[in-house]
This record gives C-alpha cells, sequence and structure tokens, in this order.
DNA sequence: GATTTTGATGGAAACGGTTCCACTTTAGCC
DNA sequence: GGCTAAAGTGGAACCGTTTCCATCAAAATC
C-alpha cells in the first residue's frame, strides 16, 4: 500500500503539501496541488484511518448500540441514525447486542467495544442500564445520548417516548370504544420501557373504573412468536376478555394469528391492539389499531444533540415528541 | 486518556514489558506482571484502537456491507454473521446502501469505506455489482466474499442461493396444485437475484405447458407497499389469474392485504406464494406458502469462507444449501 | 529600494501502540 | 565453579498520518 511520502516522493513535494492537498486546508499552490492529485491517482493511495485517527484525535464517527437485530422494529432507526449521520460526512459503527447473558451486560460492552474502537461519541438504546452503568459509560466515553432510557442525572441526554402517557392512551382508547374486560401481552419485566407502559395502561384502567388487578396478564419477549405463544395462553385461561392490548406491535401480529388459529373473529370477537407504529402494522389482517411512537423523531433529536456534543454544532433538539394512537380496524367499538 | 508509557512508569517496568502483558505474548515474571494489571487498573488504562492497528496491520475486524437497513429481512442474516463473529472473538463494522444514487454505488463506496477502515475482510451482499466492479473490489481488498451474487471469475468466493431453481420450485408447486392461471409481482428489474427466480419461475412454468407471455407481472421493489400497490395493479387489469406468485415474502404481505381489500378470499379465491422464508410468513393470514432460503446458512458459509481467507482458520465451507417450498395455507389446491 | 506581509513549502515531532534486539540475570549442567 | 541456555527486561525504531515551525520567494507597502 503506497503512503503519503510515496505520494510526497513521486510528486516531488513535502508530506505536508501532500497532507494539505488531501485535506484541502491551508495553501497549496495548483502546480503543486495537480503533481500530487495525479500521484495519489497512480499510486491508487488510500489514506490509512488508523493513521489518520491517532494524531487528530477525532474519527468522524458515531457508535450506535441496539439491543438486537432481528425482526423489524430497530430497521427503521438505524436508518434514520444512518441516513442523518451521511447527511453530515459522518460514519457510524453498530454494535448488536445478544451475545452476553443480559442486555445490560452487552449494551456495557457495547460501550467499552464503541469507545475503544475510537467513536467520537456514542449513542445507546438500551432499556436495562442501570443508573451505576451510566456513570461508568460517562467515564468511558463522557459524550453519549441514550435512546429510550431515561435518568434523572443524565435528562439532558435521555431521550425517551413517555411511555407510561402513551400506555394510558392506549387504555383511554380502549375504555371509549367500550371495553371493560381487557388482558394484555407485556413484554419482558426487567425492561423498563415495557414496565413504563404497563403501569400508565393499568393505571388509566383504573381512572375508567376498572379493576388492574383483574387484568388478565402474560408475558412475551417482544418477538411475534411470544405474542403468539403468550395469547395462546390466555385463551386457554377462558376468554373472558373483549379487548387484547400487547406491549408491542410484533407481538400483536403473533395474537392476531393466535386469535385466527383458535376461530376467535378480530374484531368480532375480540380487539387487539399494538403499540410502536411499525409499518408492518398497516398490512396485517384487519389493519392493526397501536399507539404510534415517533421512533424516527426521536432517534434523530437523540443524534442531533449528540452532534451538538461531539462536534460544536447547533442542531435542533427537542425532547418531547408525543405518541398518538393510530386507528385502524383491529379494535372495534362495543355496546 | 493513560498511555501505555503511563502505564509504564507507574508500574516500574519498560513499554515492551507493559504491551507483553496486555498482549499475554512472551515472557514476563508474576511480579511485573501484577504491577503492570495494577497500574492499568489504577489508571483505566484502555489501549488505543488506531494506535494497535497501525503497526500491526491487523484489526481483527470484518466489514459487512447490506444494501439496505428497513424491514426483517436484513436482519436475521446480520445476526447470524454477528454471532458467528463473536464467536471467534472478531468484530464486525457494517455499512448500509441508499444513500447514493444506486444499489450498485452504495455497495462500491461500502466497500472503500470498510476498507479504509482497516478491516481484514468484506462481506458484500449486493446485488447490482457488474464484474468490472468486483474488480475494483478485489484491488481494494483482495480479501473479500459476495453474498447473493454469482460472478463466474470469483466463483469460490461467492456465495449465493440458486435463484433459478428456487424460482422453479415454486412454478412447480403451483402447477402441482392444479394452477394453470398465474401472475406474479417481481422486485426491480435491475437486482440480478430476482431476475434469476423470475426466470427460473417463466421457465419451470413453460414446462408444465403454460405460456410464459400470458403471465401478467408487475414490479416492487421488495417493500411490502410495493406489493400492496403491485397487486391492486394486477387486480385493476382484471382477475385472470387463480395463483400469484411475489418475488419475496414482504411484497406477499402486501400482496395480502390488498387481496383482503378487494374483497379477495386468500386461498379461496385466490393463491399467494412468497419467497425467502422470513420469519413473519408464519404468521400471516392465512400463513403464507413460501420458498424457503436458507439464508442464515448461506451468510454463515460465506463468512467462514471469509475467514478462512483472512485468518488462515480451516472452518467448514459449503456452497450449495438448496432451497425448499414451505407449503403453509395461502395456495390452495384447485381442481 | 528597503521592509514588511503574504503565500508556499519541506520536514521534524508527535500520536500510542508493537516488535525486535541487546542486555542482564537466573537456572541448569557437567 | 565455569559455561551455556533460557527467562526476563528496557527501550529504540517503526507504523502512516497531522501539525507546527522554520525557511524562502514573491508581492505589497511605504
Amino acid at each position: 500500500m503506497a503512503t503519503i511520502r510515496d505520494v510526497a516522493k513521486r510528486a516531488g513535494v513535502g508530506v505536508g503539501t501532500v497532507s494539505r492537498v488531501i485535506a484541502s486546508s491551508g495553501p497549496v499552490s495548483a502546480d503543486a496541488a495537480s503533481r500530487v492529485r495525479r500521484a495519489i491517482e497512480e499510486l491508487r493511495f488510500r489514506p490509512s484511518h488508523a493513521a489518520r485517527v491517532l494524531p487528530k484525535g477525532q474519527s468522524q464517527t458515531i457508535g450506535v448500540f441496539v439491543p438486537l437485530v432481528h425482526g423489524a422494529f430497530y430497521t427503521p432507526i438505524l436508518h434514520a441514525i444512518y441516513t442523518a449521520l451521511r447527511e453530515h460526512g459522518l460514519h457510524m459503527v453498530v454494535d448488536f447486542g445478544q451475545t452476553l447473558e443480559t442486555e445490560r451486560q452487552d449494551a456495557l460492552a457495547g460501550a467499552e467495544f464503541l469507545t475503544d474502537r475510537g467513536c467520537d461519541g456514542l449513542l445507546i438504546m438500551a432499556t436495562a442500564l442501570k443508573s451505576a452503568d451510566i456513570e461508568h459509560i460517562a467515564q468511558l466515553q463522557p459524550k453519549f445520548v441514550l435512546l429510550n432510557r431515561s435518568v434523572p442525572h443524565f435528562r439532558a441526554n435521555c431521550f425517551s417516548p413517555d411511555h407510561q402517557a402513551a400506555g394510558a392512551a392506549a387504555a383511554r382508547a380502549l375504555c371509549a370504544a367500550g371495553h371493560r374486560r381487557i388482558a394484555v401481552i407485556e413484554g419482558p419485566a426487567r425492561s423498563s420501557d415495557n414496565r413504563l407502559r404497563i403501569r400508565g395502561f393499568l393505571a388509566a384502567l383504573e381512572e375508567c373504573g376498572i379493576d388492574p388487578d383483574g387484568v388478565p396478564r402474560e408475558h412475551g419477549d417482544f418477538s411475534p412468536e411470544s405474542g403468539h405463544a403468550a395469547a395462546e395462553a390466555l385463551f386457554a385461561r377462558g376468554r373472558t376478555f373483549t379487548a387484547l392490548f400487547c406491549a408491542n406491535d410484533e407481538m400483536a401480529i403473533g395474537a392476531l394469528a393466535a386469535a385466527r388459529h383458535a376461530g376467535i373473529a378480530v374484531p368480532q370477537d375480540l380487539s387487539v391492539m399494538g403499540y410502536d407504529g411499525i409499518d408492518l402494522a398497516a398490512l396485517t389482517a384487519p389493519p392493526l389499531t397501536t399507539v404510534l411512537i415517533p421512533w424516527r423523531q426521536i432517534a434523530t433529536h437523540a443524534l442531533q444533540r449528540l452532534l451538538n456534543l461531539c462536534y460544536g454544532m447547533n442542531l435542533p433538539v427537542a425532547s418531547d415528541v408525543p405518541a398518538q394512537v393510530l386507528n385502524r380496524e383491529s379494535v372495534a367499538r362495543i355496546a
């Protein structure tokens, strides 16, 4: 591989001049510049990233951690981050979880990996992080933002939907449609965003005069298959409910399939409501009523905050994009 | 940030000794090792990746390019690659497309980015690459494999399902179920894997005595929304067909929704067949009959070949994992 | 015409690791 | 107790960039 010194020699200039041409910074005569450019062409010179990072201390790269790479939930978020980054000429390195015992350990290991990789800043999407973990990350790399996790001490760098309010909105929509007997498929208990939306949901139910303790609940892991299994378990307990709230759309898709399999018509015999508003929810049978969480916008704001932090930019940052119920056909109004 | 020299000074040893402790290579006395380890702890020393790559020339990192990050198709493939890599203590840097004019340009830019990033090898998933592009990549980084693209000159490094055979299998399954009037929703014309499966499909139709020129065809872009639109366009042309083959499952999901919307019962009035075998296809209404492409295995074999190339490993590599039709409920047998 | 400013330029030093070589110690052997 | 082999060690040189400083020529100023 050709180095900058090879280029300098071939162009008959010093390394400084070559460096100036590459970075187009500092004064270079037109003549020298063109000779350098030709030499670069001829030698197929490509500057080494590692060698460039070393003295500069900046890599123009943002590290992103997402807990898992499966299904259709994370891809639009990654896409939003990726395209925003490219618009600023920056790059992204991604790390995924699901390799260690817990999501928490994955996220911590991810933060370490991304920091060691020389990322200028970190965008971490993980709900399982404790306060102490966040302090730990802050020592590793003070420039970071959190997505889908909110802790008091780092408020300004936390970007999360208001899951509690969104959960409450879901409950109110169901109540408004006349439902009084409601079941729930939750996500994993350790996931804080799941807990918040369920808490909001149950609290709003209580406000509507429904006893939260009487609500049949099953756990899933956010996957469609787990939603299917949880719905079956719920059906097996006897169908004492007219509506089913699922903690995310993918589980709702599984629940829809389970209902179909059990001969339960949606929405005639059972109303089903999802959460997140993934694109696919518009195409289920019947189209899924869901709570639209503006994930793309939230992720974009988190990223912009991070870019302000890392590169002294002055991008607009909002931290409260509201969720809203998306009424489609899977929820019926009952008497 | 502490450097290796800080550690050496604090531990009262030379930098060589510290380096040996970190890499656990070469002889170090127990006493010196423990002093070094303590100093590392106390100073929170973390070796700089860039500084390490520079003299070593290896980064223990594989670069992966996938054309887009959207939907549920690519995530299981990325997951398979990621977990396999981690088992070998290696890392992954991903680059996505969808930022430039064409997928081809994206893939080329991706290969350059990943190479500049110091990746030891490249795994590139792109169907739009021409032979000349592949030569170009080979000059950038001779260690690479191609996924979902096969070119004669690089045969040993190409890992692709046999789309033509798989397309033919789809056609034969439909014929065997008694269908004679069949419509098709294709993917983008520029995508070579789409062309192959459609070619195989039509050829097999001809073998069954069906005129390929009489087959109504519409194009989509592999997204569910485009499948929905294509199906609507097909329905608008008059429903002269009893079966519909979609070039991937996501478009089939869109087509299913379109049929439902148009009041066409699947599979009673229309049979629908997908392609790929994504997890979600098991949960549609009705469950989708599809051609199962063993993407995870193919990706894993491609990766293992790459690791053999990069690190002199001796992992097993197979390049012909067959596809098979997965019979579910969306295709009915007709008289 | 002397002096200052500006524009170009080359090259040394620095970034933070790894590697290798020369040097000491210690152990092993007859 | 002398000789050899092995273990342990320190530090210089190197990897390929950027950055900064010294230098010099040409242009601008008075």
